[in-house]
DNA sequence: ATAATTGTATTAATAATATAATACAATAAT
DNA sequence: ATTATTGTATTATATTATTAATACAATTAT
C-alpha cells in the first residue's frame, strides 16, 4: 500500500511524512471515504517505525478530520464528498501562501509569479 | 524605528521575527536601498535581546542578499541588487515548481492556482 | 599608534521537538 | 468470561534549534 516513500535523511520529521503520504492517498482518491487504514502497529511494522510515530500521525489526521480512530478496532478514512473540495482548497491555499511568502521574501513580485504560472500552464497545455 | 513588535510568547523564534520585521521595512519601502540599519548591539539594546540573536537575523538577511554587513562600520540595506540577482530568480522558480507539483498532486488545477494568485494580487494592490 | 566600535566565531546553556519504551484501557473475537 | 487486538497515555531519551556568554578580528575615529 505505502511504497515506503519515507526519507529518513530529510529534515522533515517522519510522522509528518506519514501524514503527508496519507493525505495524498486520500486527496488523490486512492483512499476513499470509509476505507480502513492499516492499524497503527501494522503500519509501524511495514514502515519499520515505532508505533508511537504512526500513532502521532494518525492522531493528527484525526484532529484534522481526515480519519476516525476507534479503539479496539482501527482507523477509517472519514471525509464527506462535500468536505473534500474545501479541504483540498484549504491545503492548496496553505501551500500557496507559504510559497508566496517565500517568493516575496526572496524578492519576487506578483508579476514574476504570474509570468511563471503562464509559462508553466502553457507547457501544461502542450503536454496534454 | 522598530516598534518592538516582538511576541515572546509566539512559537516563532525571535530571530525570525526580527528578520520578518526588517524584511517588511524593506519591502514596504520604509527602509530603502543604501539606508543604514542599527548596529547589532544598538538593536539588541532597543529590543532587549542578546546581540547574538540580532546577529543571527542580520547574518541570515545578508545571506539572502537583503543587507550588507561591514565589520567595524555597520549594516546597510542592499535590496536593489538582490532583486536583480538572477540566482534569486532561479530560487523562486524552484520554489514555484515544487509548490506546483504539490498542488497538482493534491488535485488542484492550473485554473485554481490562477484564481488564488488573482485573489492575492488584488489584496496586494489594496494594501499598497 | 591607540582606543573604541563594529561584525564574526566559538562554545556552552537552554528550550523545543521528535522518537522510543512501556504500561494502560476500550473494544472485538472467541 | 477470557484473551487478543486495538488506540491512548505517560514517561524517558535523543536530537535539533534557539539563545546566551565570551572572546576574537577588522574597521573607524581620535
Amino acid at each position: 500500500m505505502f511504497l515506503s516513500d519515507l526519507d529518513f535523511s530529510s529534515p522533515v520529521p517522519i510522522y509528518r511524512q506519514v501524514i503527508y503520504l496519507i493525505k495524498l492517498e486520500i486527496l488523490s482518491g486512492r483512499l476513499r471515504d470509509g476505507d480502513q487504514l492499516p492499524t497503527i502497529r501494522e503500519l509501524a511494522k511495514i514502515l519499520k517505525l515505532n508505533p508511537n510515530t504512526v500513532a502521532k500521525a494518525y492522531y493528527t489526521l484525526e484532529n484534522e478530520r481526515f480519519i476516525e480512530s476507534k479503539r479496539g478496532s482501527g482507523n477509517w478514512v472519514n471525509y464527506k464528498k462535500a468536505k473534500l473540495d474545501s479541504l483540498r482548497r484549504g491545503m492548496v491555499e496553505d501551500e500557496f501562501r507559504s510559497f508566496l511568502e517565500t517568493a516575496l521574501s526572496i524578492g519576487a513580485t506578483i508579476e514574476d509569479i504570474k509570468n511563471l504560472l503562464k509559462r508553466y500552464s502553457d507547457n501544461d497545455r502542450k503536454n496534454r
